[in-house]
DNA sequence: CACGTCAAAGGGACGG
DNA sequence: CCGTCCCTTTGACGTG
């Protein structure tokens, strides 16, 4: 089976197109020609395009078929997205219905019916800013195919869900293809909402309805907003095992000083509330004159407040006696 | 067969 | 009131 779809009859560019490579990694068949670029309105979204595409530079051609190359036995059709230029532009589906038109939710034959909502979109054939695509899948590409992709010609046979709709009964589940799958993604990079027009125009260039369009960009929202979800729990899981380990260090550097303070009891013959400290020079004195204790002063405040004992094993220490240059010792506020 | 993925449906909230 | 969004759920399908 061969699926030739071409998009835009001005080449322009377009992300899909960069993104084409990594796709082929996984589609076999795949052949993408782009030509002038948008680069002015997708560069902040990808920059490395810009160093392909620049806006002189002839149309270029991507063959991501890893074999031979297939014949193109019908003419491209054409798509664009139309809030990437300035007005509504050309869609011409292959006439013949020859090449598969790129979806596959309906057959080539309904893709001229209107949307859903009786309004479609009115393309004028003559956009000069629309971007060039040809999709060729090869046959065995066909192959990577789910089989309910395929039917007895070999040809995806995915009917609209209107077709459910209309039956009233079970509601299909249908797979959108890759091609539908990459342009909506592309779609959704420019902007993660649609209004009401591109909407439209969407649906009607990718052959869907616009519910479909409008549901698949909800889902998307929904799915980069679970993954984002991840991403900030994964971050705060490890915030917790920092404070987690900290904690634990806290912890045991406080038993650490309370095992030294029962070890020497001479710390305790300081009540808490003879000792002052000049916030100033950071030097502490006793106002008990009978004491010639030496005490210690934190050099950092933030490991006092972690560690209240801390400032017992701090190596600054300073006696009463240092303490004695005309300034009267700050009383404590318990004092 | 269990599980994950994803399109789609349904309902509530919200803004114009 | 209508259209859209978000959230939840459903159901079909693919995969190990």
């Amino acid at each position: 089976m061969e699926l030739a779809l071409s998009l835009g009859d001005a080449p322009k560019g377009f992300p899909i197109l960069d993104k084409a490579p990594r796709m082929a990694n996984k589609e076999p068949g795949f052949c993408i020609s782009l030509g002038q670029s948008l680069a002015e309105k997708v560069s902040e979204h990808d920059s490395v395009q810009d160093e392909t595409r620049a806006s002189s530079d002839p149309p270029l051609q991507l063959d991501l078929l890893p074999f031979t190359p297939i014949p193109r036995p019908h003419p491209p059709s054409y798509l664009r997205i139309p809030w990437l230029s300035d007005s509504l532009g050309s869609q011409r589906f292959s006439p013949d219905g020859g090449a598969k038109a790129f979806d596959v939710n309906r057959v080539p034959a309904a893709g001229a019916e209107e949307a859903d909502d009786g309004t479609p979109p009115s393309l004028s054939p003559n956009s000069v800013s629309s971007f060039h695509v040809d999709f060729y899948m090869r046959s065995g590409n066909a192959g990577s195919k789910s089989k309910r992709e395929l039917d007895d010609d070999g040809e995806r046979t995915n009917s609209r869900a209107s077709d459910d709709d209309e039956n009233g009964s079970t509601r299909k589940k249908l797979r959108l293809s890759k091609e539908q799958s990459a342009f909506l993604e592309e779609s959704f990079k420019e902007h993660s909402t649609l209004n009401p027009k591109q909407k439209l125009v969407l649906a009607k260039q990718l052959n869907l309805r616009p519910r479909q369009v409008e549901v698949w960009f909800q889902n998307r929202r929904a799915r980069t907003k679970l993954k984002q979800t991840e991403v900030d729990c994964e971050h705060l899981k490890r915030c917790c095992e920092t404070l987690t380990d900290e904690n634990k260090r806290l912890q045991k550097e406080l038993q650490e000083l309370r095992a030294l303070k029962t070890s020497q009891p001479f710390y305790m013959q300081l009540p808490a509330t003879t000792l002052t400290m000049c916030p100033s020079c950071e030097r502490v004195a006793t106002n008990s004159s009978s004491s010639t204790s030496a005490v210690t002063i934190p050099n950092n405040a933030s490991q006092a407040a972690a560690s209240p004992l801390m400032s017992l094993t701090n190596p600054r220490t300073v006696t009463p006696f240092d303490y004695d240059h005309n300034v009267q010792p700050h009383r404590t506020p318990s004092s």
